[in-house]
DNA sequence: CGTACCGTTGAGCAGGCTCAACCGCTGTGG
DNA sequence: CCACAGCGGTTGAGCCTGCTCAACGGTACG
């Protein structure tokens, strides 16, 4: 059953993310949605395709990207389990989205979900608490990109993939092993630069002993260096 | 009384921006909030403060921007008439803002704001379709800033505020003489430039024949090959 | 009239992009 | 079984553009 995560607006005391959703409500999104499992690398939807769907992953990691004129790709957001996605505009969708891994979701049909928000009123407030999130975690983004460093760069995203990675750990900060299971062209068309700068840039922290990588793996050597790394922006 | 301006997920025939709320929800967020006036320059509220209200502009232009641990200082949005803002996350907000023109806006406690928009469905709806937009926007702005060339993102913001500007016009694209309120501190800080940068940036648009800018205002020479340089993103 | 602020312009530097070669791995077909 | 192409990734050389530092002009205000 589709869960979600937010951080709310008000303070509520804990500062994890507040699992929104009661069984109940679960039950409802599941009932009017249906469970679907794809391999690795499917297309899930097109920008400019007909919005009929939102979509909520209990498992795996999607990517949301946009082609642009020119040919560039801009890889706008990564979503894990309990993030939603099918992002739409007068009806069809902004951005495209493909499957990184194997991937599990509910596909939500659209007009049935909104009239289920209209007449669950503490479950529509659970979407505007997740939309907000997302609006903050993408001005955040924002900031990441603006840093000129590559290197910074490249940190702010290992450490924003660290706070996505399993929440088995107790504290964020304890986790050193950060499992990034997208490519580095990925990584670069989300960071907004070329993948030889990203590659440049994870060598770099390599070598300041910082973090290091192998595979798809990102291992994290000096936490309180990678935390100073980033609070340089 | 408020409004909310915000394109909807679905598509509902016209392009233009739907004009959400009923006079009844009007009244009603009229009713729980506080009709304020502020002179240019006036902060509104800081990043971290206790977030006990949302805004809702009527008029004016507001700024909404984060200092950095580093000193520097990133404009996030720049707010209209018919905007939300006051962002939070755990009760304090996450960015600063500040009138920069005079600016009039209903100030909304969000405790009752929160119970009056669980009591109406409808309403939280269009609440929920506003950050929804705004989520959008601030891909599109994360688009906008990923240009590597200063010229473009010029372009793009003027762009940008030419669709804000006062909806009077019949099409926006009919649109030539775009007030830009700001300074061009505040559009650096907004395009991730340097300010010297938007100067030249400016100076290269003149000299291109697309745009001139005289005082706070830019004035759109060519509109196609404006927007075709926009499109070479 | 001096000060402060906004804005423009110039010189030199630095970091990221482009182009290109190269390595290792995988899957394919002769 | 091997040759080859394709893909992901790394590294190097040189260019380009935006940043920094600096000087200067115009305007508002005490």
């Amino acid at each position: 059953m589709p869960r979600l995560r937010a951080v709310p607006y008000l303070d509520t005391g804990s500062d994890r993310d507040t699992v929104l959703l009661t069984d109940r409500q679960r039950e409802a999104l599941a009932t009017i949605g249906t469970r679907v499992r794809l391999p690795p690398r499917m297309p899930i939807y097109r920008q400019q395709g007909a919005a009929n769907w939102v979509f909520a992953i209990t498992e795996g990691v999607v990517k949301s990207y946009r082609d642009l004129p020119s040919g560039k790709r801009v890889i706008s957001n990564f979503l894990f389990a309990r993030d939603l996605f099918g992002l739409a505009e007068n009806g069809v969708y902004v951005n495209s989205a493909q499957a990184i891994t194997r991937v599990t979701f509910y596909r939500l049909p659209v007009r049935e979900l909104i009239q289920l928000l209209k007449r669950d009123s503490e479950m529509q407030f659970q979407f505007l608490m997740k939309v907000t999130h997302e609006l903050r975690e993408a001005q955040r983004r924002a900031i990441m990109v603006n840093r000129r460093d590559a290197a910074g760069r490249l940190a702010m995203f290992v450490a924003l993939m660290a706070a996505h990675a399993d929440t088995t750990a107790a504290d964020a900060h304890d986790i050193r092993d950060v499992p990034l299971p997208m490519t580095r062209s990925d990584i670069a068309a989300f960071l907004g630069l070329s993948l030889e700068s990203v590659s440049r840039a994870a060598a770099e922290l390599e070598r300041r002993a910082l973090v290091t990588f192998e595979h798809h793996l990102a291992h994290i050597v000096d936490p309180a260096g990678l935390t100073s790394l980033i609070a340089a922006l």
